[in-house]
RNA sequence: GGAGGGGUUGGGGAGCGGUCAAACCCAUCAGACUGUAAAUCUGACGCCUUCGGCUUCACAGGUUCGAAUCCUGUCCCCUCCA
């Protein structure tokens, strides 16, 4: 365990990525051999993957950097069916449709990340509704079900947590570990795979592939799996107040997810800069060793190598010059959420609550009441002194207005 | 099928005829302190322009001057018995 051969496990160990593993010697001495191939399986429940994913997606970006070849399973047939895993209710069903536009939305994100290509280690994309869309029923049956008992399934996690809360699976749901244990064969058959990667939450179904694949075709296959990521104060990493941190820009624009890493707490920052930059680990202790105000410097590398992974060198320049100038210099970055208003609107005057609403910054004239009287609201960083304030075409700066909610959340106000 | 218990504002959970927009906790938001951190402290937290109004306590009716609180029916959930 401690003395691992294979760079690629060596990294893996290194930046705190494995969880569980099931045979690492082994796999250890078949990866520094020669390259393998390695696949993480996706669900296309959303048109973006969040940051939760991003550690799987890391792996893969490392296990293609260390000289193997990834292949991303995208669950175009196993989406029809929903992963019971860590849930008390049935997803909603999703439509075909659904599915392919969520597929096309999920792969922006691996082109960002990974070499796709036909060479040995460029990494392939492939979709189980390739083999699973048109299974024969009891043929499948015949051939697979054999394998699987119902005693032992009902010990899997993601069934017996439903039926110890009472709550209903259906058989549909049932199936999906068998459909993903297929998928594990499969790949092994198609592609060569060797191993399987995902989250903890997916130990079973590696396993269950894994256990298929050998009575089947007596190969020996791997599985791995990363730690749930939890925040310092243990809380499931990815939540901000407007909701996931999604990877693609259409879902979360690159300044936010650009201040949802620059918001890191200090705690955290070392774990972070391990699992979601490329940054060498020597430079990684360096700066999670920094301490007092010192660690926000850390914590800029950390969100700008983050969103240079996920969205690009300029992304990641533009987002960071923006908080440059917010933060730092007091003014207004280019990033910032901006809405238009009609010249009109602005040459008669509009309240100020509305205008916060308008630019998003408030849901409810209430809360931006509260915000005003709680000292919260700002107005080109001048504290708004009373609702019935009215903004007008005066209160332009360089051809906008700057509104700030609390000392984090800003938005621009242009005419058009 | 029979007997009970329950559905309350984002979550948990009080309230059981007026003083209830509804205790309390959590989450959330703002302020203070800091470092765009954590912890802590303070405040806010249905909607609306008001010490005023409006809409809420599963749904639909009803009794009352007045109901989240009582009655009737409907739907859903839980526990026990068969």
């Amino acid at each position: 365990m401690t003395n691992l051969k294979s760079e690629f496990l060596q990294v893996l160990t290194e930046r705190d990525f494995i969880h569980q593993a099931t045979d690492l010697e082994a796999l250890d001495a078949k990866m520094s051999e020669g390259p393998i191939s390695a696949y993480i399986g996706f669900d296309c429940t959303a048109p973006s993957l969040h940051v939760g994913s991003l550690v799987q997606i890391m792996m893969l970006r490392w296990l293609q950097k260390t000289g193997h070849k990834p292949i991303v399973l995208m669950g175009g047939g196993t989406s029809k069916i929903g992963d019971p895993s860590g849930r008390d209710e049935s997803r909603q069903l999703m439509t075909n449709e659904i599915i392919d536009d969520n597929m096309r939305g999920i792969r922006t994100i691996f082109d960002q990340l990974l070499t796709f290509g036909d060479g040995d280690t460029d990494a392939i994309m492939v979709n189980n509704g390739e083999w699973l869309d048109n299974l024969q029923y009891i043929p499948f049956l015949r051939d697979i079900g054999p394998h699987f008992t119902i005693n032992r399934m009902m010990t899997f996690d993601s069934v017996k947590l439903r039926l110890d809360r009472e709550q209903p699976l259906t058989f549909l749901e049932f199936n999906y570990m068998i459909l993903q244990a297929y998928d594990f064969m499969e790949l092994a058959g198609r592609h060569d795979c060797a191993l399987q990667m995902g989250g903890s939450d997916q130990w079973g179904n590696i396993v269950n592939g894994m256990e298929l694949a050998r009575r089947k075709t007596g190969k020996q296959l791997f599985g791995l799996t990363t730690p749930l990521i939890t925040t310092a104060d243990g809380k499931k990493m990815g939540k901000t107040a407007s909701g996931a941190v999604w990877l693609n820009d259409a879902q979360l624009p690159a300044y936010d997810f650009w201040q949802f890493w620059r918001n890191t707490q200090d705690a955290d920052v070392g774990k972070f800069l391990r699992l979601f930059t490329d940054l060498p680990m020597d430079e990684v202790r360096r700066l999670e060793a920094l301490g007092g105000a010192e660690i926000n410097d850390a914590k800029v590398i950390l969100a700008n190598e983050a969103t240079k992974l996920c969205r690009g060198e300029e992304a990641a320049k533009s987002a960071e010059a923006t908080a440059r100038e917010t933060f730092i210099k007091g003014g207004a970055g280019a990033d910032l959420p901006t809405v238009e208003v009609a010249a009109s609107t602005l040459e008669a005057g509009i309240n100020v609550v509305d205008l916060f609403i308008e630019a998003g910054l408030g849901s409810s004239k209430g809360e931006v009441r509260r915000l005003i009287k709680q000292g919260g609201a700002k107005l080109n960083d001048q504290k708004v002194e009373g609702e019935e304030t009215i903004v007008t075409a005066a209160d332009l700066a360089n051809g906008q207005v700057k509104l700030s909610a609390g000392k984090k959340r800003h938005a621009l106000v242009r005419t058009n």
